[in-house]
DNA sequence: ATGACTAGCACGGCTAGA
């Protein structure tokens, strides 16, 4: 199975890209960070008409994580709460939506949309690393009961100078600093490890390029979208690929699709594959 | 050093993104 994650910058500006999208790839589950839409406005049908059930966490204008599955989506949480019912920083993080998980397959998708944080002195940097100690915790209560877990999301961090297109200018600001690395690095433990980088350790990779800049033009990207597994699911994992050239439409996201690819759920390894003649 | 561009909200010029 096929699992995706792509921050949209607005899931009704770019609908008609997505659902293309969608119909040339049939990914089994897309998860889209940045929908910026309340949840009673969210273009469930049109997804639903390409086979397609929706979860959702949004808001007006800003923020908002939703999944889209093939296969039947099931136990859907929102926020952090509901495997920190005793951390009252959780409850207040959930103002913005940015956490949304649920089982597929026997698998705990999580997708995440973690705060960019503006700058290193912005009130918005000190939410941003709070924010990521409390998914550290979220992840150790999440292991606790044991589900394979696959993370993804837009993390608005860029672990090393490879993920980076000119780290020697870059590294120590925002999306590069020392802190936010470490505190990301933290939450990821021993128990996760990128996806991306289990097949390509080259740098030249990206999955955002900023409008401002013209970026996608210049060739200036960072990869800050990732797709995190746990030991078990990259013992399954077949590929992860960035789709870059999305980034090239006309009136794009200025983030691209991560896709991993999973030989999931397993296959029975057993002496019982025997075929009719 | 700063801003660029895009989207939402709402219809003018902000906030926010990264």
């Amino acid at each position: 199975m096929r699992i995706a994650s792509w921050n949209v910058n607005s899931v009704r500006t770019r609908l008609d890209q997505v659902l293309a999208w969608l119909e040339a790839e049939r990914p089994e589950v897309l998860c889209l960070q940045e929908t910026k839409v309340a949840d009673e406005l969210f273009p469930h049908a049109s997804f639903q008409a390409l086979g397609y059930a929706t979860a959702i966490s949004g808001q007006k204008a800003y923020n908002g994580v939703a999944i889209l599955s093939r296969l039947p989506i099931e136990d859907v949480q929102v926020g952090f709460t509901p495997l920190l019912p005793q951390d009252p920083q959780a409850l207040d993080l959930g103002e913005q939506k940015r956490v949304i998980s649920a089982q597929i397959a026997g698998l705990r998708v999580l997708n995440l949309y973690v705060p960019n944080g503006s700058s290193l002195r912005s009130e918005k940097y000190a939410y941003k690393l709070e924010w990521l100690a409390c998914l550290k915790r979220y992840l150790q209560a999440q292991e606790a009961i044991g589900e394979p877990l696959v993370m993804v999301g837009d993390f608005n961090i860029a672990l090393e100078a490879r993920d980076i297109y000119d780290p020697a200018r870059l590294t120590g600001g925002i999306m590069a600093s020392e802190p936010e690395r470490e505190a990301l690095l933290a939450a990821l433990g021993e128990r996760l490890e990128d996806g991306f980088r289990l097949f390509e350790p080259e740098s030249g990779h990206w999955s955002w390029w900023d409008y401002r800049t013209a970026g996608w033009e210049t060739g200036r990207g960072w990869r800050i979208d990732h797709i995190y597994l746990d030991a078990e699911l990259r013992d399954h994992a077949l590929g992860c690929t960035i789709d870059a050239p999305m980034r090239g439409n006309p009136q794009p996201s200025d983030h691209a699709p991560v896709i991993i690819n999973l030989a999931w759920p397993p296959q029975d390894e057993g002496e019982d594959d025997d075929e009719e003649c």
